[in-house]
DNA sequence: AGCACGCCGACT
DNA sequence: GTCGGCGTGCTC
């Protein structure tokens, strides 16, 4: 019997293409997954064991070094091995990048103490002490262990009563890895009266869960028709089972405190939540109730899929048409899309709910690949808003205004009414642009090619991409002439000012990503514009996130052309989504809404079909477009990144990469073309736009063609396969 | 990602 | 003469 060491690969999280190899002892019982350190260099890691055999290349016998140790952690999933596997090869990233977003959870492994919390038992004595009764009588979820503390503040009792309790049997101790467990949602409990129409999408996804295997559904359903109750009832027919766990992927778990409220009116209680701000301690926290299992509903941003679930009987993408759910660094993966990978996987059904659901997916839809509900009634007496279109070319606007004639009218009658009014404008800061009246100077970013943006906090120009700022000069930088510097177009602070200008007794909210900067200053406006606290709501991108105020009755969108020049291909359908959503907020509730669109172009086939309320024919009009195209999904494509602060050292590897494209018809190379942000953060990017047809194996063919192009010092490539923009 | 190794400027 | 700047490249 031979007692060598065994060659086995450890794949460690740093951005290395693939596992090395180590010796370990056989006579420590190791599997597949398991958490190993191991000396790497001059220091010692963590890692994961990729596989119980050595890799493929051979790597030299004397390099070759002993495993540190193993550590007392359940192994990772091997589904989530799988996962990691694929998102790697599909995405081209190295391997062990993939792996650090699965284990990048702070101090996850240095404090996996085990835990002892306590239960009471089934069999209690009728006569106890006051103190004990108060433990026994708390109204909290059978079965759930608690810590000795909270048993203790919860009854408002000493700790002493509890462990008297558990000295005298009355109460169980339960040994638990980590932390506290997490209440358990309940199914059963009562929830919000369904509409027929509502029920009979909830029952096809109730069954699709209960059948259990793999399958996308498409939940379409207009703003306010009450999704999210529905998916939540196919929530609730997943919990039933014994155990298992569901995902729900939302794009900005931050700002969604009222999800978080309506998933507790119907479960009871409060599902674990995984984004990127979490505290280390709450994201330990949730991680190791993940990766026991005691997590049933998990909610988070697109990270979350890579959280080490046991058992996945359920994923659900809310919004799933959002560009948020595209990572654009790094690892560049689209969480949509990983999401319908993960539940095929773990062959389960998946969820994809949206108001405005991406061209992506309708077309997955029509083709029978994924089931279709729609809900297009909205919930109680409410009807659809009336939508409008201002001609800004019969309604010119005076200089330095943003708000037409028939735009403020509606407004001031809105106000007399006494009722809430939204201005949307996706643009945050005061004017996006500062240029000197004399020279024609433009303020511009050093690190970027992108204009300063004023902001009246402060007097400060800034850039949106890089952090940059500085203050608003009083003399031109290039001209020298005094006070000639001003601002240009509207931000969200500029139409609040107007707004206040008109109506000087309103109360005015702006509401934008540099103003709430935290949950709880979310949960601060939104409670004040549902008390009725404010008139005029001014707001970017964050407004269309699904809140509903029942007294907002009129939308006016400042711009509705913004975004629709460049040129990118998506540019219409964002519009179209973007403005729909918005739309959707006016009018819920028993008040009808009024959206009023503000534009210079309104035979433009985004306003047509935002004004007959019949999308049907733009989207037909889409598809037909990137079908001649050939884009995606009608064929495949993705972006070649290349970047440096040498600007011609950046120009010269992005000509030569396409020098050396593969020589495939069925393959077609385009540019180099200065990236949608061409200099930022102080390095020139260049781009290059893959495009193949669909048969072309793309992950191999640009693996080996990107691997044959050497790079010279300082200059850096990125692949982003399915890129979000088309530019 | 770290961390060593390495090759050029301002200090005791 | 060294201390140290951070550029490049390796780590089983």
């Amino acid at each position: 019997m031979s007692l060598e060491p065994r060659r086995i690969q450890v794949l460690l999280p740093l951005p290395l293409s693939g596992p090395f190899d180590y010796l370990a002892d056989r006579s420590t019982p190791l599997t597949a997954g398991d958490f190993v350190t191991v000396p790497l260099g001059s220091r010692i890691l963590q890692g994961v064991v990729w596989n119980m055999s050595p890799g493929k290349n051979e790597v030299a016998a004397d390099k070759l070094k002993p495993i540190a140790g193993k550590l007392d952690l359940p192994p990772l999933p091997a589904s989530l091995m799988t996962f990691i596997d694929w998102v790697a090869s599909y995405t081209l990233s190295p391997l062990g990048a993939v792996l650090k977003m699965a284990v990048s959870v702070p101090r996850v492994f240095d404090r996996a103490k085990k835990k002892t919390f306590y239960r009471l038992v089934s069999d209690l004595p009728d006569k106890l002490t006051e103190g004990r009764r108060a433990v026994a009588t708390l109204d909290v979820p059978k079965d759930i262990p608690m810590a000795l503390k909270t048993w203790a503040e919860l009854a408002a009792v000493g700790e002493g009563v509890v462990r008297g309790m558990v000295k005298a049997g009355q109460m169980i101790a339960v040994e638990v890895m980590g932390d506290e467990p997490y209440p358990e949602p309940d199914a059963n409990h009562p929830g919000p009266e369904l509409s027929p129409e509502q029920q009979k999408a909830a029952r096809h996804m109730q069954e699709m869960v209960l059948a259990h295997n793999f399958k996308p559904v498409l939940l379409e359903g207009i703003t306010g028709s009450g999704k999210t109750e529905v998916y939540f009832e196919a929530i609730a027919e997943a919990l039933k089972a014994e155990g298992g766990q569901i995902l729900v992927l939302v794009p900005e778990i931050a700002l969604t405190a009222q999800w978080l409220a309506r998933f507790e009116t119907r479960f009871g209680s409060a599902p674990v939540v995984w984004h990127s701000e979490l505290t280390p301690a709450s994201r330990r926290r949730s991680w190791w109730a993940v990766v026991n299992g005691s997590a049933r509903v998990i909610v988070g941003a697109r990270s979350a899929l890579f959280l080490p679930f046991q058992d996945l009987k359920l994923i659900v993408v809310d919004e799933e048409h959002s560009g948020t759910f595209k990572q654009e660094d790094g690892v560049m993966y689209h969480g949509r899309d990983m999401a319908v990978v993960r539940a095929m996987q773990a062959n389960c059904p998946v969820i994809l709910a949206s108001a405005t659901p991406s061209l992506e997916t309708i077309l997955n839809a029509e083709a029978g690949k994924y089931d279709w509900l729609y809900l297009g009634e909205r919930h109680g007496t409410a009807e659809l808003p009336d939508m409008t279109a201002i001609d800004l070319r019969n309604h010119k606007l005076s200089t330095g205004t943003w708000l037409s004639e028939p735009l403020r009218e509606a407004l001031a009658k809105n106000l007399e009414c006494g009722e809430q009014s939204l201005l949307y404008l996706n643009r945050r800061g005061y004017a996006p642009l500062t240029l000197c009246r004399t020279c024609g100077h433009r303020m511009e970013c050093p690190h970027c090619s992108a204009w300063l943006v004023e902001h009246r906090k402060g007097e400060r120009l800034t850039c949106h991409h890089c952090g940059f700022s500085c203050g608003k000069p009083n003399v031109c930088p290039e001209c020298d002439n005094k006070d000639t510097m001003v601002a240009c177009g509207p931000g969200v602070e500029r139409v609040a000012e107007e707004v206040s200008e008109l109506f000087p007794e309103a109360r005015i909210a702006v509401m934008a990503s540099d103003e709430i900067s935290s949950p709880a200053q979310m949960r601060q406006v939104i409670d004040s514009i549902e008390r009725h606290e404010v008139d005029f709501i001014i707001g970017t991108q964050i407004v269309t996130k699904g809140y509903h105020f029942p007294m907002l009755t009129l939308v006016g969108v400042v711009d509705a052309d913004l975004g629709l020049g460049g040129g990118d291909p998506r540019a219409a359908e964002r519009t179209w989504q973007q403005l729909e959503q918005v739309a959707g907020r006016a009018g819920r509730a028993e008040r009808p809404g009024q959206v009023f669109f503000q534009t210079y172009s309104p035979g433009h086939p985004v306003m047509r079909a935002l004004i007959s309320g019949d999308g049907q024919e733009f989207l037909e009009q889409e598809a037909q477009a990137r079908e001649l195209q050939k884009l995606p999904p009608f064929g495949k494509l993705a972006a070649i990144i290349i970047s440096g602060s040498d600007y011609n050292g950046v120009t010269k590897t992005a000509r030569r990469i396409s020098a050396l494209a593969p020589k495939d018809k069925r393959i077609t190379v385009l540019g180099p073309v200065p990236a949608p942000m061409s200099y930022l953060r102080g390095k020139h990017r260049f781009r290059l736009l893959v495009k193949a047809e669909k048969p072309v194996k793309l992950q191999k063919t640009m693996g080996q063609w990107l691997s044959s192009c050497a790079l010279e010092r300082g200059v850096y490539i990125q692949v982003d396969i399915d890129p979000y923009s088309f530019f």
